[in-house]
DNA sequence: TGTACATCAGTGAACGCGCGTTCACTGATGTAC
DNA sequence: TGTACATCAGTGAACGCGCGTTCACTGATGTAC
């Protein structure tokens, strides 16, 4: 499949991912469960019957939509992971990281936070599958590292899901913070700094 | 107002409350911002005008069901906390106790953990307000204990936060387990206790 | 290159349905005397 | 205690509306020769 994509495909595409940016764009204030089929494709301008050309359903677009969503996420967990020991200078990479990533897709933020508790079972699978990727490949981070010597398997996933969720949690309090005040985000910066400092303690000491 | 409730009080009453459950019950299985005043009513067997003498609407009806939620989870965060150093003792009763209060409240629960990111601002905004109060009750139990000696108001409050989110976090994958083999229930207590005692490290070695 | 046929993304009319909200109402409960 | 009037939780009909889904269709793109 080295050719460019034909004329017709290539159009197909456009429109389907249309259709998921209108989507997105509409879940920055309701829930998934809520999202009308023809309320998406009266913001892309096509019948609503073309919709059916594309997914099944709205449910079948949100797991679409999460694909994109931790796509988007997978390198930048990768790198805020790497050789994450306790230094300083590290964590505050990796907020700064976390804050960039949010501010350059705060829609995606918001919707993988808004659904993986949401009311769509589908999609709150699908999350829970990527989730459960991003926490295994954080554990084998986790594992390269010299100071995770004599560290059980349990302990070195029980960690990363530390780390897996205090990223999630820090993501949506910069979320909230975005259109709020600059202090208000940095407040968010220094909290986030200081607990994953303190996890860091915890890791250091773990097995004294 | 010490006397009882009259008869029309005491029906009113009644009726909300069976409001209440009946949108906690329909609320398992999809969002409060897809909940439909007439399924609600229906599931109670009113008429659907009979829901305004209630409720403005079903946002509404979300904030009330907040207060619920969370009322109930008040005391068992404050039992939760108080003197959580990290004594393994302690922390596994800690784990306990969210696990008990899973098993008896998981619809409440649930709302919870699905609103807090959900797609109703008021019911967000609700739930927001309810969580920071106990993450101030959270530090007000910390400053007791001995071990806070030299924390900064700022440290108190970090750590408070993390305490109150892993609490839900933990509250959330209690959940999913609930149906699943008892097996997958313990392994949720051990990574949370596991996570609990790493925080507790962490926090006994904060000013060295 | 040109022709004849196949494919298929998007159309537009039509459907039955449940929604939220309004309104005037009823009849049990509450209150004043 | 009894009577006459006020209150108000719940009713039921009616409304206009947007929903998801079906169906036969169109016409540009693709393919075979």
């Amino acid at each position: 499949m080295s050719h460019t994509l034909g004329i017709r495909q290539a159009q197909k595409q456009k429109t389907r991912q249309a259709l998921l940016d209108a989507a997105l764009a509409l879940l920055e204030e309701q829930s998934l469960s809520s999202l009308g089929l023809r309320e998406v494709t009266r913001a892309v301008g096509v019948a609503p019957t073309a919709f059916y050309r594309h997914f099944r359903s709205t449910a079948d677009l949100g797991v679409a939509l999460v694909e994109e969503a931790l796509g988007s996420l997978h390198p930048m967990i990768r790198r805020t992971v790497a050789g994450a020991e306790s230094s300083d200078e590290r964590i505050t990479r990796a907020v700064e990281l976390i804050e960039s990533h949010v501010t350059a897709y705060p829609a995606h933020v918001r919707f993988i936070a808004r659904e993986r508790h949401g009311g769509v079972q589908p999609v709150r699978k699908a999350i829970r599958e990527q989730l459960g990727r991003f926490v295994e490949e954080v554990r084998d981070e986790l594992a390269k590292d010299p100071g995770a010597k004599g560290w059980s398997d349990e302990d070195l996933l029980m960690l990363s899901h530390l780390y897996v969720d205090q990223m999630l949690i820090t993501a949506s309090l910069f979320l909230e913070a975005l259109e709020a005040e600059p202090e208000e985000r940095e407040q968010v910066a220094l909290r986030a700094t200081r607990q994953m400092r303190l996890i860091g303690i915890g890791r250091h000491h773990w097995l004294d």
